[in-house]
DNA sequence: CCGCATCCGATTGGATACTG
DNA sequence: CAGTATCCAATCGGATGCGG
């Protein structure tokens, strides 16, 4: 990106950078995902986790992360209603960038 | 940080990942970091190359990128008033996460 | 248990016009 | 040239209460 001539004038959903930020932000976002890359989750079990979370908001971001792709989910059968949580393989990619994140923040945190 | 132990319940602004995470959001950030990667820049030259972003946008985000010791401003003497903007060393360290974006959102963009 | 519906305050980004 | 000053529409996130 730095290096590469094909630059973006704007900020569009085709750029890459765009595309791939537009996956992690969003207030909570990168919790979330950080408990799903635990292993797959329950929606109760995720509002456990993160006990500050509203329902609504996590139901957003649940079916936000799933309409990209990102996440899937399956209704268990039974009574009380469960549902399962889970990475997808495109979900698993974003591994590297959160521990990029991580790094980065951290040295910014140190040196600011 | 997925194997860290050390986990964060909310997004607090001392979590890494949100620190970083907070130097690349908000629209047009990341173009604007994208030109001064290339090298220091005046405000119209950044203008000129994203000619869409509006001067009020543009001061916004230099001035965050200032207020974050990411970029550095410089007044420079003369007429007309020229000002400098070059990326800190702080602002440097942000290419590799820049970078990882850019990979990520290529598989993602490829994959769905 | 797992959400959806509603309302509401705060923040964001864009358009436009003007100044040192 | 390099911003500032307003105004405004849209989005976002939180709170709360109800429904399947």
């Amino acid at each position: 990106m730095p290096t590469e001539p094909g630059r973006t004038p704007r900020p569009e959903p085709t750029c890459p950078v765009e595309a791939a930020l537009a996956a992690v932000s969003g207030r909570w976002t990168t919790l979330v995902l950080r408990e799903l890359m635990h292993g797959p989750s329950s929606f109760g079990d995720l509002a456990a986790r993160l006990p500050e979370i509203s329902p609504k908001v996590l139901t957003e971001r649940l079916h936000g992360l799933r309409d990209g792709g990102l996440v899937h989910r399956e209704r268990l059968a039974g009574f009380p209603v469960r549902t399962r949580y889970a990475l997808t393989p495109a979900g698993e990619t974003l591994r590297p960038l959160l521990i990029e994140l991580y790094r980065t923040g951290e040295r910014l945190l140190r040196h600011a």
